[in-house]
DNA sequence: GTACTCTCAGTTTTT
DNA sequence: CTGAGAGTAC
């Protein structure tokens, strides 16, 4: 970790007579946040006013001046794409070339490479975090568990200390668990009481033995990458490790700066006492990640933190048409307490929001289909179109419209490469190889393929572990010395631990794609698939098949494993024209021309969910995701709402979001509406007499089964017999209608606030 | 130890 | 409606 840092190049004197190209096109804020190099900056900067561009031209800048090298700036994003978007950026800045994005390399003599810290924070943790593993007793091959990993990990200690997991959720338990981790505690950090009865009220004594077991297999999650780091740097022990890099990083750079949570804060605080060059861009209007630990405090404590700190706000807007801005702001301006800003664009009113009520998600999935076929006849990019939507399970309709209308499309933010089933199972072989004592990744594969390794020998070989506080790889090896295995099994295992054990030994010799395919081959895990007679089993082989050849672009195993869980995007093989379909989250920092907002309905955006556990707060994110995803647009967004939606396999009726009361009528384009935009505004709803999908409808389409599941009828305990449509009566949500039964589960629809599952014990015929 | 059947809970949002 | 997990039969 020496480098030149002590010799910092001699700051070169900067002409300002003549502009570098790369500052030319800058408006005077974003000049000014460009060019105040020293101290800390914070931008406050609204959706498309270019806070990228500033980022990434004032990083050019610190280059071109001679301010720093490349190693001397810490850069940070939330996204791999954002990371990689700079690189692209600099490059082409530090080139004087125009800026574009999409053509990946343009060619720069600058090396983009390693040396530079520029990336997300897990990426830039991590990379920290192994030079320094030893202090919190890791080793520097520590492996990264992913959230599926994490859960069974947390579940196998919940069910060793009798906590009943059907009782509480294990990744229910994990969240929790997270949300601490984002707030920087460690275990002993963590109140006894701070999660209430949770998991009987031992979740933080699970927390303790969760860090110890990931201790004992070397494994660190996400979480923990910067909660070690903040450990390391906080300990007065390691003053010289702090010092190292207050001396390396001379510039601060970060982005997104309204989506950090308190340990990113922490991290990022820690980092910059050094040299106080800190700059961070962000928009309070645009933080939608606080059910992930973000905190729109640390925005606002940012001049406390660093007194003098230089304020520079952008307001100009270059993306989006003045309709669409004012629609965003009427909509944000429901919320309290925001640093407040008005955006204006120089680029006229443009076309109104378009506000569309349908019957159902088909009909909702139909009319986007069309719109969009009109936007390509009038000759628009397919590329430049995207439907933003809520949740993730919103986006099955669309695709299977889409595909019917032989419109391409993709899911972007999808089920990635690396979360399919035979792609984790070939990490787990590469992990256990890197890393013996990942007993995650050995419990993964140890009966795969079928070596007649039950469940009952894993117990087995983990209550032998855990009582000696040792992996299972480790358990192994003792056990396997002794006769408390059957032979067979014992056979089975030795065979097994040999087998690693020679892949180990190939490691630091054999390049690590022939590596990989050894590996895949000898252990049978090809074979098995290649055996296999499903329709799936064919496209697996191909999976892995792709893994083993891209894994040549990375230098050795352990990078490969590295990126694979930190950097690693889906792959985006196809080109050419298609409409993106994402989620709101997913569309941050993107525009497109056109947007489609869907199932702007009570419940399901704003999210029930998030009402119920977060109230206000929660309510005033779910706007902040309003405001995200309209300003989107560039030039027309369009915002739609249905009536009735399926939901777990039962019909769902829905009124209007609050969100589309908030659009101003003088800005709202209703004509395509069908006549309910109207009608279907909240404060009419109730007296319109709008009826949505009639009951007729739910039944046909869900008909009784002989299994007894989606009954029309069920018999409580009490005798009492419950049918679809029966009025009930409920303590808490009152009066409501059965519109679906599931075993004693009733789905109701009550007057009063939505609809939600109950159990027949709870209500009574009214 | 495996293959089949049945029950039940779940859908936010992601590095 | 789906997928995971438990339970049952071999």
């Amino acid at each position: 970790m020496h480098d030149s840092s002590s010799q910092a190049p001699v700051v070169s004197a900067y002409d300002n007579s003549t502009t570098p190209p790369y500052l030319q096109g800058l408006n005077e804020q974003q000049r000014d946040a460009v060019e105040t190099l020293d101290g800390a900056v914070l931008v406050l900067a609204g959706a498309g006013t270019g806070k990228t561009r500033v980022l990434t031209t004032r990083l050019a800048h610190l280059l071109q001046t001679a301010r720093a090298y490349p190693s001397q700036i810490l850069a940070v994003t939330f996204t791999n794409k954002a990371a990689q978007e700079m690189r692209h950026r600099v490059s082409a800045a530090l080139d004087g070339a125009p800026v574009d994005p999409s053509s990946p390399s343009q060619g720069s003599g600058y090396d983009v490479t390693s040396g530079w810290w520029l990336g997300t924070f897990h990426s830039l943790a991590a990379r920290m975090l192994r030079r320094h593993a030893d202090l919190v007793g890791l080793s520097s091959n520590f492996s990264i568990l992913d959230p599926d990993d994490q859960v069974r990990l947390l579940k196998q200690i919940m069910e060793v200390n009798g906590i009943d997991v059907k009782k509480w959720a294990p990744k229910a338990m994990i969240n929790f668990i997270d949300r601490w981790k984002d707030r920087g505690l460690t275990p002993d950090q963590v109140g006894e009481n701070e999660a209430g009865d949770m998991a009987d009220g031992k979740l933080p004594m699970l927390y303790k033995i969760y860090q110890q077991r990931m201790r004992a297999i070397n494994a660190c999650d996400f979480g923990d990458l910067l909660l070690h780091m903040i450990t390391i740097l906080k300990d007065p022990a390691n003053k010289n490790v702090l010092e190292d890099y207050h001396r390396r990083f001379r510039y601060i750079l970060v982005d997104e700066y309204q989506d950090t949570n308190v340990a990113q804060y922490l991290w990022l605080r820690l980092l910059a006492q050094g040299s106080q060059n800190i700059c961070c861009v962000g928009d309070d209007d645009q933080s939608i990640y606080g059910w992930r630990g973000a905190e729109v405090g640390n925005i606002l404590k940012f001049e406390q933190d660093f007194p003098g700190a230089k304020i520079i706000r952008l307001e100009q807007n270059y993306r989006s048409t003045n309709n669409i801005l004012k629609a965003a702001g009427a909509i944000i301006a429901n919320n309290e307490g925001r640093l407040g800003k008005e955006l204006w664009s120089e680029a006229g009113d443009g076309e109104k929001i378009t506000v569309c009520g349908l019957w159902d998600g088909g009909a909702e999935a139909r009319w986007v289909g069309e719109e969009i076929e009109q936007l390509q006849h009038k000759q628009w990019r397919l590329n430049d179109i995207a439907v933003l939507v809520r949740t993730g399970f919103q986006t099955r309709e669309f695709e299977e419209r889409f595909i019917k209308l032989g419109l391409p499309y993709k899911v972007i933010g999808g089920p990635r490469f690396y979360e399919r089933m035979e792609i984790r199972d070939a990490l787990a072989y590469f992990r256990i190889t890197m890393q013996p004592n990942d007993d995650l990744a050995l419990e993964r594969i140890i009966n795969t393929p079928k070596r007649a390794i039950g469940p009952a020998t894993v117990q087995t070989l983990y209550a032998y572990g855990r009582a000696k506080g040792i992996s299972l790889t480790q358990a192994i090896m003792d056990l396997t010395q002794t006769d408390e295995l059957r032979p067979k099994v014992k056979g089975t295992l030795m065979k097994l631990m040999d087998d690693m054990n020679r892949w180990r030994s190939l490691v630091d010799n054999t390049p690590h794609p022939e590596l990989a395919a050894l590996i895949l081959e000898e252990s049978g895990y090809m074979q098995m698939w290649k055996e296999n007679k499903t329709p799936e089993a064919p496209g697996r082989v191909e999976n892995l098949k792709e893994l083993v050849s891209g894994m040549g672009t990375f230098e050795s195993m352990a990078e490969f494993l590295e990126h694979i869980a930190l950097v690693l995007e889906n792959q985006d093989t196809s080109s050419g024209e298609f409409i993106s379909i994402m989620t709101l989250h997913g569309a941050k920092g993107l525009e497109f021309d056109a947007v489609f907002l869907p199932g702007w309905e009570e419940g399901l955006f704003p999210s029930q969910r998030t009402m119920d556990e977060n109230g206000v707060k929660g309510l005033e994110e779910e706007r902040r995701l309003a405001y995200v995803g309209i300003t989107r647009a560039k030039k027309r967004a369009h915002i739609s709402y249905v009536g009735s939606r399926r939901m777990y396999g039962s019909w769902i009726n829905s009124v209007p979001s609050r969100f589309v009361d908030e659009l101003p009528d003088d800005l709202v384009d209703a004509s395509a509406d069908n006549g309910l935009y109207q009608s279907g505004r909240s404060s009419h709803w109730d007296s319109s007499g709008f009826k949505p999908a009639p009951k007729k409808q739910a039944h046909d389409r869900n008909p009784p089964s002989s299994k007894g599941y989606g009954a029309t009828r069920v018999k409580s305990d009490d005798g009492t017999i419950f049918a679809r449509g029966d009025r009930i009566f409920h303590d808490k949500f009152g009066y409501g209608e059965i519109f679906n039964i599931d075993g004693h589960k009733l789905d109701i629809n009550f007057e009063h606030g939505g609809h939600k599952r109950v159990m027949d014990s709870f209500v009574e015929k009214g």
